[in-house]
DNA sequence: GTGAAAGCGCTAACAC
DNA sequence: GTGTTAGCGCTTTCAC
């Protein structure tokens, strides 16, 4: 298994560092860390040796002794790869990078039970504070971390039997705008193509679908109603049978980015398109015309962020919840006429 | 600073599981960690204490000890948020995942120096490997971590000064080919928007551009070359004013995703516009019948898996170079003819 | 200014 | 099967 020869050195101690340098443990350990009360000349051998050595402190062991957590933040989303979280995640790298904190993501695939394990993962190695996109139904499971002073922030998706700080869209109600933009240029059959059913931004966006239509008396909408396109490909299918049924819809709202991406495959060279909003903004949305519910993603990360410091750095507050608002930008594609009455 | 009063009571240790167990520690640890030569009454006695206290082994005492590397992968990237980047982090975090590894980032804003320390900051941490999307001139700060062996692997841009496992795309062979196609289809006045002039890819690139040309005997490309069009705002603009120029290109090679969606909205509403070709493939690229270079991204991730958990696992072989290979999609954009000879 | 000893939470080595 | 002892690499006493 291991090189049976040439056995590596491995890597250089501390102790190394002060026997090179000819003072004690302790001496070498004031140097290193540049505390003061270390003379210049004791200060200059110590820090000689350990560019010699290539000396690199253990961070396990430091943080061990100190007893304190780790510069860690670990962060469990769904999938990564999903530009929305990665883009979330990016921000609030660099909000806690630049207090010296590093982020340790995990990927759950939206399963919960590899959440849960996951998290387990994380608070085993003692984080500082644990980030979560969740799509558990519960997080009971935290209440032990939670009292024990770990910070848990939740993004996107709210605690469920737990209090903790928390920063969310405002997805009904931006669902609601969209709709009932929708309603406002005569459209009656609107269809919703939702992520999967479990998820609470699906559930919010969702009810803010039925508030539109209940608030303008359109009834019959269980029939335009489509669940679980998780990604692009289903989003397209799922699009394309919608369209392709008996009385199809006339206007469309997509309830994330991916699907609505997957809607325009769909729509793809049809003379006539229905009309559609989607949540979310996106990259191209401005060159494709695409009317949308817009939101800052980045700001999601920066609030989570503020959240996480608020917390490391301070007494027990209250929890706290943030909303970050929606916006309707009309770019063509939501303003489109019924094609038929 | 700490809370004055109600002082939480710390995470339970393995001593206290034990005691409370009415076992020795070593037992305790036993049981706790599946070994056999437990009595199964033992067993339960054990578990129902840790259950009991909540117990929640210390990764960072046992790593210490066991003094074997963490089950830390640490990558460091340009930017997180760089939909790329994420996927090809999202790929390798589900493989390395599946062998118990995590994934821990740090985004450089491609930024040398930051780069540096956070290399630093992840070798302190004792990370099983090291995935890196460099954007250093040169690697041998990282040679005393390779000897000491932490394996390195190398993502989209190559080592410098080192030999390391390395994962590339065919960028040259990729963008000649994208010019080519370009010049086979009647245009002999090509720009090229490229990313940051320092980035290996960005000048691999450039070189496939110049390839094509200087084979097909055209010169004068020097004036439609332009760099460091590292965002889509700032990508849109180059190309806004590069159409505006005396004498504009016939067509457009974009050299990466994000510089294509900033030409994109460009060229948006232009009556006519030059042909395109992108570096990368994008999810709309089809609705808007971009021609790309495409590639495996996913890929990336999991050849860069591959490579560190056989260093981890294995002997020390040679050092590989996996090459991923590109090829034209032909959707429309890079297939219209020059507006005027 | 400097150093010796103890110990963070755990596991490896060796008893019994 | 179980327990004892030592020690991973570092920092925290507290002494000098």
């Amino acid at each position: 298994m291991s090189p049976p020869i040439d056995d590596e050195p491995g890597a250089p101690t501390l102790a190394e560092v002060a026997k090179l340098a000819g003072v004690s443990l302790k001496t070498a350990s004031r140097a290193v860390n540049g505390e003061r009360y270390v003379s210049s000349a004791t200060m200059d051998k110590v820090l000689h040796a350990a560019a010699m050595l290539g000396f690199r402190p253990n961070r396990l062991a430091r943080e061990l002794r100190q007893g304190s957590r780790s510069s860690l933040i670990g962060m469990v989303v769904g999938d990564l790869s999903n530009p929305f979280y990665a883009r979330v995640a990016g921000a609030l790298e660099k909000e806690v990078g630049s207090r010296g904190f590093h982020l340790i993501t995990a990927s759950t695939g939206e399963d919960p039970e590899a959440e849960q394990r996951l998290v387990e993962e994380l608070l085993e190695r003692r984080v500082a504070a644990l980030v979560l996109v969740s799509t558990s139904r519960s997080h009971r499971y935290l209440a032990a971390a939670d009292l024990r002073g770990t910070p848990i922030v939740f993004l996107d998706r709210p605690p469920v039997g737990l209090l903790a700080d928390t920063v969310l869209l405002d997805n009904r109600a931006g669902a609601r705008m969209a709709v009932e933009h929708l309603i406002s240029h005569g459209h009656r059959q609107i269809g919703l193509i939702g992520d999967l059913a479990h998820i609470s931004t699906h559930q919010e966006r969702l009810r803010g679908y039925v508030d539109a239509l209940t608030a303008s008396g359109i009834d019959g909408w269980e029939a335009y109603v489509r669940e679980d396109a998780h990604d692009i490909r289903t989003a397209k299918n799922i699009t394309a049978a919608m369209l392709a049924q008996g009385r199809p819809p006339t206007a469309i709202f997509t309830a994330n980015s991916r699907i609505t991406i997957g809607a325009l495959n769909a729509m793809n060279r049809l003379h006539r398109a229905p009309a559609l909003i989607g949540f979310d903004d996106f990259e191209l949305s401005e060159v494709l015309e695409v009317s949308v519910v817009a939101h800052d993603m980045e700001r999601m990360g920066a609030e989570g962020a503020a959240l996480v410091l608020a917390r490391l750095a301070g007494g027990a507050e209250e929890t706290r919840r943030v909303t970050i608002p929606c916006r309707i930008v009309a770019r063509g594609s939501g303003e489109r006429e019924p094609r038929w009455r």
